[in-house]
Order: C-alpha cells, then structure tokens, then sequence
DNA sequence: GGACTGTCTGAAACCGATTTCAATTCAATG
DNA sequence: CATTGAATTGAAATCGGTTTCAGACAGTCC
C-alpha cells in the first residue's frame, strides 16, 4: 500500500536510535523498558538520544511482540448520554491511573453495532472488553449474541455493567433494588403514598428490577399497588413529558414520582409545570443517575447516585486483573446513594 | 513477557488457515483484501474457513506493515461536555462511513494531558489527528505546544476546530461571528436593545469573536454598548447562575441575555426565576451550541446549531484528505444556524 | 594465574500481517 | 503442438519492536 504524503518525516525508529548510539537494537530496547541493566555512560547516549529525536516507541509494533496491549475496550450505549459519559470518563482516569489506556465505540442502540465493536476489539487485541448497556442491558440476551461474546471470552476477558445469560462474563453492576429502597425510603418518610413510577422500559434489566423493588416496598408497608401509576415509556425528555401526561389524566394525581432517569426527569418537570403544579409542594420528584441534568434542572433532582468514580474504577481493575489471568469475583455490586436536593419534600396534599 | 492466561483459547492467525486450507499465507492475504484475484475453488475454501473459525486479523500486524491504520485520533477537552459529545459521536460516524475508526482522549482541561493526548496518538500511528478544544480555543497559543505541534505535523496532520498560531494546522471552525449576527439580529427585530452577554472568558476565541461581533452589531445599530452588561465567567450552570445574579444588582435590568451556551444558560434561567421574573416575558435568553440541554430546560432555548453532523464530516474527511497527502483548505467555517424555541420573545418592558 | 561469577551486549528469532518478485500453470492462438 | 500473455501462487523481505541465548568482559577469590 503506497502513498505518497506531502509530509514526509522521516518515523525514528529503535533503529535509528541504536545506530546513532553506536548499540544494537537490543540494549536500546533495555533502556526504554528498564528490562535489564545497560552500562551507564552508554545509557546516558541513548537516553539523550531519545529526547533529542522526542522517540517514541511504535505502540502497533509493541504490541505485536508484547502479548498485551495495554488498553481496554470500552463498548457503549451512546456516550452523548451524561450517564455514559460520566461512567466512561471514570474508566478512562481509572485506566490511566493503572498504565492502561482505554478505546471507546458507541453502538447507539444498533445491534449490530454490537457484535461489530466486538469484532473490532479483537482485532485491536485490547486486553479487555468493557460493555455497558445495550444488550447487556436486557432481560433476557439472544443466544447468537452470547455464543459470540462466549467465544470471544476465550481470548479476551468481557466485562460487563449489567448481565449476560450463557456467557461467563464478570459483572459490576448496580445494586438496583438497594437504589428504590433508598427511594421508596425517602418518599414514604415524607409521608408519601400515591407514588408514581414513571418511565422506562420492563425489558431492560435495570428497570425491571426496580420495579419489582417498587412493588415489594409498596406491600410490605401495606400500601396497596395502583397499577395506573406505573407508566412505561422510555428514557429520555419526551417520553417522560408524555408519560407524566398520561398520568395527569388520572382522577386522583400521585404525591410523588420516580423518575427512570434524570433525562426523562427533565420531562416530568415539564408536564408537571405546565399542569400549573409546583415541586416538590404538590409533587415530589426523585430519579436515577444523579448526572449533571439532575444540577440544571429547576428544581433540582434528588436523585440516586452511583459514585462514578469509584464504578469505573471497579470496572477497570477487575478488567485489569481479568486480562493478567486472576481470578475474579463474577458479580460486583455497586452501591447506591440518594443525593437530596430541591425536587423531593414532605407530602403536602 | 509471560503471561499465564486462564482462557487460553489459541489466538488464530492468516498462517493457521493458509495451513488448513494447504495454500500460503500470501494467498489467504490476498483473499481477505481482494488484492488479487485466487481461483475461485481455493478462494472458496479459504473463505469457509475464515467464517468458520470467524478469523479476523491482527489489526497491530496489519498496520504495522501497512502505511496506514485508518484511524484518526480525537482529542477532546472533556466528553461529558455535550458540544464535544455531539461533536464527537458525528465524527465517529462519518468515519465509519468512511471506513476509518476514531480514537478519543479527554484532556480534562490539564494542559500536560493535551501534549500527551499528541504522543499517545503518535505512537498509535493514527492517520491524523483532530484536536477540539483546548489550546486550540486559546486566542494566543504559547510556542512550546505549537513546536510539539508542529513537529508533529511533520509525519500526521492535525485538524483543529479552532486556531494554533505558528503551526501549519488545518482549521474547521465555526463562525462566530456569522452566529453572534444571527443571535442579534433576532433580538433587535423583537425590539431588544438592552441585550447582556453573559458567561464564558474573553481568552477563549471564539468566546472573544462572539464578544467583538456583538460590539459590532450594537455599534452599527447606534445602541450604545453598556460594559456592565458583559458579565464574564465560565461555561458551567454555577457560572451562569452567579454571572447572572450579578446583573440583577444593576439599576437596569436587561431585556434579554445572550447566554455564552447551553449549560451557562441553564444557571442564566435559574437565576432569573429566582429573582420572580419570567422567561420570555421579562427576559428573553438566546445561547449558542444547541445541545440537549436546550431541549430540556423550561422554557426551551432559542439557541445557534452548529448542525454537528455536517460539523463531524467535514473534519473526518479533511482528516482523511490529508492524511492521504490531498490538498485542503486552510481554513474552512461552519455556518451556525439559529434554532427557535421558547426562551426568547418580543421585548416587553 | 586460573577458575568462577556476574554484568553487559548483540545476533537472531519472533509477533502477524502485506507485498514484491519470480516461478508456475493455464487457456488461447496460429 | 509450440508459443505466448494472463492468471495464480509461494518464498522471502519488511514493518518496528521484544526477548532468548550465548558470548565477551571485568572483577573476585584461592
């Protein structure tokens, strides 16, 4: 494959250098690895040359040689969502902190796009795979998907924030459960009983788990279940505008709502707003994610949070320790925490 | 360097299937890329055999001998920031259009991290580079990074949504001041003539160019420029919320506030509510970059778009266009378009 | 001074692809 | 049937590192 570029610099290579100190390949690479001990004066040269030419080694051909590469492959949803990106931004800092670095697809949502990012992380040889949503966001995972994340395992450890079923993959996953009863907690010590969940989808694992959560707390505090409070849609602002419109149409409106996310959040503020009610006096509002969103909003969110940082860096060290061959515990949980701000308060109605 | 891997599955090479299939590696090459034509009968059995053990090569062997990895690195201030998300998701898929993959670095808004960000992607042997943010949003670059860069672009190009003073960089940048224009002349034909400027640091570019076209367009009109209506900050809800706070300690209250972009204005919004007057009624906002966040605030705002997809392709394919060794223009602008919503209205006051 | 030890060092093989070059095979032509 | 140009094919070199292996050299001990 040629090509003729305009700008050509020479590349330096280990070679270059070694010539010009007057060694072999070998006692430069030594140097630069610290792989053993290289006579000092002579050191000195290569050391001198190196940051003369600013040389840095060709990571392709290192890690041809090398069996690791140093870097981990990060698979999301759509990192344009603040839950992501806040998620991704942790493993990345968690990574570097390690000496690793870290390679980001989005699938957005596209099954393919799945399998490919697959596809492409073993071709990159990264030394571990990191999926967070999509299809391990399901409740339950197609056979052909787990087939190929099980074949790719025997090669590269898969790490995931969620479940796989027929895969041996490590979870970190969010205590969900723990989260509503934080939730479900905070509303009723408020006084709260006609609350509301609203967005969200029962085929994604993470909803689907708190809603069975909500419906536990509700009876065992002998709070009967209605079920038209319970309004699926999905995660983002409309959905959850037109989901709290859905509920307004009820005879007999909820003192509080859970929001799935802060996202759909910014929704339910809306209608609620447009509905000529304020919060949290005649509707309390907690959510999920406690992302930057749950900041801006007016009022802003209670919300529950994940302590990102500390998630990614669980991730990144278990990929880490997965990729050097250590055995790891195959589930991990991440604790929640409820951040109280302005949008939740006693019941007032 | 050893490693002991629990899940030895044998990696496969191009040599395993040229052995099974009884032909030489040069053949199975030459089948992977259609580089050359293979009777049909072998080409077949070779295929079958890729699909069978589902072989994908070794992308580090592949650009090791190849000149190019068909990668391009992006380094971005921070993900998180939903300009730079939108921004980089459009690129990632331009390039997969393109056949290209993308590789991203958050410099966190550490300088170190910036220079870095070059060496990694240098080491990589990425096609090109695209910087956004960062120093190339400086109005004056210090030298010693435009000598990193520069040296640099002696072997990979670099693209820059922005400027860097004394280095041969490729420029796709937005107009500023075409976006400023449309931003006043939508208030002045409401009827504004005390219009605030608020948020973000006059040694930020495009935050300067912003800041000279709205001296222009008020000078031209014969408004005259009140300096205590340009309250500088940063770019986050908090700034934008104090910058505004600020504003209510003047005599005069403005009729509406350009907002220096989405997230500033959100704390421009909470502010203003705080203080019981309502939006667009009592103040009008208008805010630059069009993110989500104008989509969830209440009111919505009236914001300049950027249209990121078009954004994202013309930087990948001046990427590719250089890194290929083609001519590109120096300098190339994004037109900014105003997108209407509910934040901004006739002057009322 | 000879044997032994430990420190340095370079040659060569290897990682997994691509590509050049020359050889071989093949079908078609006269 | 010999000739010829085109289609196939494999051996070997190459990309830029790392690592093994064995040799060279220096210092230490009897």
């Amino acid at each position: 494959m040629e090509k003729e570029k305009l700008n050509t610099g020479k590349t330096i290579t280990i070679y270059d250098i070694a010539e010009e100190a007057g060694v072999s390949a070998s006692t430069v690479s030594r140097v630069l690895n610290g792989s053993a001990s290289v006579r000092k004066e002579k050191k000195d040269r290569i050391l001198d040359l190196i940051n003369k030419y600013n040389f840095k080694p060709n990571a392709l051909a290192k890690g041809l040689s090398d069996t690791a590469t140093k870097t981990i492959g990060i698979i999301t949803a759509d990192v344009r969502n603040p839950y992501y990106s806040a998620l991704f931004v942790a493993c990345e800092m968690a990574a570097e902190k390690a000496g690793y670095r870290v390679n980001l697809t989005n699938t957005l949502n596209q099954i393919e796009r799945e399998a490919d990012s697959l596809d492409l992380f073993t071709q990159q040889k990264v030394d571990a795979i990191i999926q967070m949503g999509g299809r391990v966001d399901d409740l339950i995972t197609d056979d052909s998907y787990a087939g190929k994340v099980r074949s790719i395992m025997s090669t590269t450890p898969v790490i995931v924030t969620g479940k796989l079923d027929k895969a041996p993959v490590l979870s970190v996953v969010i205590d969900e459960a723990e989260g509503m009863n934080l939730v479900m907690e905070h509303l009723i010590s408020y006084g709260h009983e006609k609350i509301a969940m609203v967005g969200g989808n029962m085929s994604v694992a993470s909803t689907f788990y708190k809603y069975q959560r909500y419906q536990e707390n509700l009876k065992s505090r002998g709070i009967p279940e209605r079920g038209e409070y319970v309004v699926n849609s999905s995660y983002d602002p409309e959905s959850g505008y037109e989901a709290m419109n859905k509920i307004f149409e009820l005879p007999e409106i909820p003192t509080a709502v859970i929001a799935i996310n802060d996202f759909a959040a910014s929704g339910i503020i809306r209608s609620i707003r447009e509905h000529g009610l304020s919060i949290p006096e005649d509707i309390s509002i907690v959510s999920f994610d406690n992302t930057y969103i749950a900041d801006l909003t007016l009022p802003k969110l209670t919300s529950v949070d994940y302590n990102y940082k500390h998630f990614g860096e669980m991730l990144i060290n278990t990929a880490i320790a997965a990729a050097k061959g250590e055995q790891c515990e195959a589930v991990q949980k991440v604790e929640p925490k409820l951040v109280l701000r302005e949008s939740s308060g006693p019941v007032k109605r």
